[in-house]
DNA sequence: CTTCTTTATAGTCAGTGTGACCATAAAGAA
DNA sequence: TTCTTTATGGTCACACTGACTATAAAGAAG
């Protein structure tokens, strides 16, 4: 019986807050980096944080979480429509806030290389994080970010995701990139190419081969992303094998 | 800024009520059957649901589930700890429940062939239900179950999760039948023998090579279940195949 | 007691996808 | 020019899979 037990008392329940929190990633510099947001208030002052909060009265959590994304990132509405976001995990350790009961509605974005935030709405500080070189973060969000960059781990292997990580035109070096990033491997070049070329849908070449400067070397080719978003069969990492 | 925003004010975040909603999988006369429960009251007085219910003060929504998942199948908190139980996603649109602002986070339990549970504690009918011949369920449990259904697919190309719907001791004809049965294919029977044995950790052979009765044909080896969890490589569902 | 049916188990073989390579092309830097 | 760097094209052996054949061991049918 649910969403409300058949011995349904209005008064009964507990009354909860829902939050959603982010975890927005992104490549820069060769490096997974996640926005955070430094607390300007106890609990857990001056310690950062993933950017969140409430969910309205007559919204979804995933409406809250696309206009948190908003809020953080600085952008419109309309442009972090295009960014994909995706529900995590909902954390409910009845602890997990000291001041009241609330539980935690958990996504992750995946964006292009942005600019630097601005010092969002309400003038906390927000700055991109290199993984790995967070400190210890406010509330349970180590656990959340943990969680959150396993996932995105996973969802590689199966999914066309990486793709969200480059901007709208993308060379086959920068979307190896990515997953050298995220997995923190390196992958033979030639053999990501036939995988990803061979894979109908993931990436589709750009007509008039115009060609990418930006450094040394021969200039590659440009790909948009493709129509697909399953990955099959999929991309394994390196580790993994148990063979 | 999360769980609660800076500038937090006791009074500014909505009430909700939260709560879990299970949807219990088991394989029994090769289909998969779901547990649900008949709801006694309005709203949807008379049609079935998934099983569940609130989140209480102290305790998460993994322990909820648990405790639901005990209550529901008429078992003790012990012996439904060596379910598998995971959180599946959270369901927060406003209108999900007409009375009030409810959301739901969702588990998916995969037990192995249970007695037809006896009637709740609250007195209200439940039973197994076919998948794909549940009528329209109450609130939004018809999409929560197709999406529960969807994941267990998917787990079982990946994990070893397909042991949780056998019993302590199976043959590789039952395990068999668990995928056959949630992926509505048919495989082929030594393949399938291959993959499981060549996986290590998948099953470990039962000593002393007792074998089971029960039907026709040769008598089959018994085996339990190994302690891997993941299974590389995949083994991928006959469809699926973009290739 | 055969014979048939059913299920379990063992094995073969070709096709596919992958990892590990090597080779060449095209750019800037020394 | 030569070196370095990155992109791209290709080969080859191995692993895994799908399709298939064959044999073993039980109950059922005659």
């Amino acid at each position: 019986m649910s969403p409300a037990p058949e011995g349904y008392d209005p008064r009964a329940f507990t009354p909860f807050a829902v939050t959603v929190d982010l975890a927005v990633f992104t490549v820069r510099e060769e490096r997974l980096h996640v926005l955070l947001v430094e607390r300007g208030q106890e609990p857990y002052r001056g310690r950062w944080a993933l950017p969140g909060g409430f969910v309205l009265p007559r919204e979804s959590a995933e409406e809250a979480a696309r206009r948190e994304l908003a809020e953080e990132t600085g952008l419109t509405q309309e442009s972090v429509c295009a960014f994909h976001l995706e529900q995590l995990r909902t954390y409910t350790d009845p602890d997990r806030d000291p001041r009241m009961r609330v539980v935690s509605v958990a996504y992750a974005a995946l964006v292009p290389d942005l600019p630097e935030p601005r010092g969002g709405g309400d003038a906390a500080r927000a700055r991109w994080w290199e993984t790995g070189r967070t400190g210890p973060l406010a509330f349970d969000h180590d656990r959340i970010l943990a969680d959150a960059h396993d996932r995105i781990g996973a969802r590689l292997e199966y999914s066309c995701l990486a793709t969200a990580f480059c901007p709208a035109e993308f060379t086959l070096g920068e979307l190896q990139q990515v997953y050298e990033t995220v997995w923190d491997v390196t992958l033979d070049r030639p053999n990501f190419r036939r995988k990803v070329l061979t894979t109908p849908g993931f990436v589709e070449a750009v007509e008039g081969p115009p060609r990418r400067t930006g450094g040394r070397g021969k200039p590659a080719a440009l790909y948009r992303a493709g129509a697909a978003t399953a990955l099959h069969p999929p991309l394994l990492r390196p580790e993994g094998r148990t063979t």
